[in-house]
DNA sequence: GATGAATGAGGATTCATTCAT
DNA sequence: AATGAATGAATCCTCATTCAT
């Protein structure tokens, strides 16, 4: 997350929020309860920010910028449709697990967000998601991917792990982290090639090899 | 959803409530706005029910109710694994589908439920994944589904899907209903099948062509 | 008390109140609460009953009509002045210990009670204290009793006692009701003689003598 | 009551809520009409007090606080048991009578008082009450106190003049306070007399004597 | 930069009573 | 006589935000 030099207050409240928003919500946490927990005054806490809308928004905002920044590299390297896309795949699904709390909020507080902020946090969502889909559509057009599911729901189906994650999830090894990001990916992309299309299994074996080996 | 009987006031209120939490959260609607969309008095609503996480619960309850009563028929049925699988997937995605806004509710309202309540709703969503999950071992030990994957990886994977229809679906004809239900559940199962297994590609086909033909 | 022929509903619902009143209090105490002990319908209750304050108002009328029947009955019957105070005094203390609840709810929640009936049992109850206080001063006028102290104070010194048997009073046998009544007679027709007057103890003696004897 | 630096809004609004409780019942006080009487905001009381049982709290607080702190004092100072006993009673009678108030309140509102509190309550007044007892106790071994009655009687016998003061009551010349609580003393400490010992008058005479002299 | 007292709008809930049946 | 659904006014309390210092 890219802020510059934050004043110590700033710091702390903005992680006592997101430990609290993750913990029990938006709406059971107030910013008395915030300052509390981050060790401030609620006038210091009014002097960084505008209002307590605008903690909730940062979480959004700095997730979304991450890994939009992080899938327009992605893609700005090139290469194989499919290599590309799977690192996509992983690099938003490791990041969503080391945001977890992040994540945690970002899909259950979207209906807190003050109506303008909504619309922004959507309309940046959909900017990632088109990038994305616009992957698995190159993907279909070389042939490579089925294309007698709907695109959105292809797209969807990826997503909805993204998003699940902080469901369930639970790292007991720091190693997890990664190779659960690995195994997500694998049944996306095992369940996205034609099934018409003989297909040796390199690919799955090689990515967790791969993995496995590190 | 089995209700019987109930008297109007119950009914509006509980149509109103499930409206009004789906549409902008349970923590941005008040009493007061329940009972003015369901047309009744506030003091007629707290004759139905106790209190407003009353309502919440009453969502979650009849939500888990249903798709747990179908997953024992389904199961109790019995048959092949993965025709099982198969309608056991088909299921919860279609009435899950069908209450979209209950769903909406279920997975971002569960801060709110009060926390017997909640502890409870955690128990039954448990226990209706732990049967769930028993299928999908059963496939793994007659050698059909992938093991490389943990089961809680795989499980996951599932679930997500049925969660995330309420962050994208939207309904143009009434067919898309069962028609995406059949898509996730053949995304789903593409991804669960040995990666080194020779497979023919039948299975989908059929299953989607099983589907149109109807 | 002297209520005729009541229906059953009614009787009930005096009962349950009473208790209920007694136990948390009036304000505490909810119409439903009072009909859901008495085994009946809310409505039968307004049936019998104009308003919950007609309960409360029951009890302090009943207490307030036996306890006047009594202390006049006791003066018509007539006799020594030491004798018909004393008469006097172990009745209405017997009484209050007899309706041990009717006199917990009168002492604690007259507040409670709607203005024209709080002022109607202010009335009532000063009725019976002039009565009483004229025994008194009879005693002084007859030189038996001092009159170095208001007779206020000490009129208010023998009710207090009666006032008070609800916040300690508990039976463990049935004889300690009238020997409580003659104790605390005998406390005050103690503190009541002259200080300077000879005095033999017989008094004392005599009544604890006739009562231990029964 | 030792409370020091109190703000003036906590200060305004104590003492509002006394007056409202002694003349009307908690239960017929709103918190609004609390903070109108006192000429603050709602907000602004919630600031000092957690609640409107808080504020009933503070006042049992206050007041068992400075009558035990009183008698630990007087009995701490020691001398004969008559004299010991006296001034413990004239304490508590006058310092009843300076919290008239708040004795009103005490006696009336305890159903009131949330559970725990009451529960504390009734603790502390037993420590007043055991303390108390002890000083008859003692007297009663050195042969000067009756004892043909049981000491619970006798102990209700004093706290019940006590608790009656809010009933009946009312200053009409500021000495009247002292005399009072010595003319109840003396009642008291009448009835308390061994009734078979020969007593000279001396004890009442003097002590009101004293007092007038003052 | 920082404090924390004060604001004031709103929210959930309770409950005595009424009334159509 | 009896039911119990419905009313609607009142009540306690919460909390994001402001502002004087």
């Amino acid at each position: 997350m890219a802020r510059m030099k934050q004043s110590q207050v700033a710091t702390d409240v903005i992680r006592a929020s997101v430990e609290l928003f993750a913990l029990r919500g938006y709406a059971n946490t107030s910013v008395q309860d915030i300052v509390a927990r981050a060790g401030v005054t609620k006038g210091a806490m009014y002097h960084y920010f505008e209002s307590k809308d605008d903690l909730l928004f940062g979480i959004y905002d700095s997730l979304l910028s991450l890994q939009k920044d992080n899938l327009d590299a992605i893609i700005e390297a090139g290469g194989d449709v499919d290599d590309v896309l799977r690192a996509a795949c992983v690099d938003v699904l490791e990041t969503s697990i080391e945001y977890l709390a992040e994540g945690t909020v970002f899909f259950r507080s979207m209906d807190m967000l003050s109506e303008p902020r909504r619309k922004e946090v959507v309309r940046r969502r959909r900017a990632y998601n088109d990038e994305f889909a616009a992957l698995v559509r190159r993907g279909q057009r070389e042939g490579k991917y089925r294309d007698d599911i709907p695109l959105a729901v292809l797209i969807a189906h990826f997503f909805s792990d993204v998003h699940y994650l902080s469901y369930w999830y639970s790292e007991e090894k720091p190693e997890d982290r990664t190779l659960t990001a690995v195994h997500i990916t694998d049944l996306f992309m095992s369940s996205l090639r034609r099934a018409d299309v003989e297909y040796t299994s390199a690919g799955d074996d090689a990515s967790l090899a791969r993995h496995n080996a590190r």
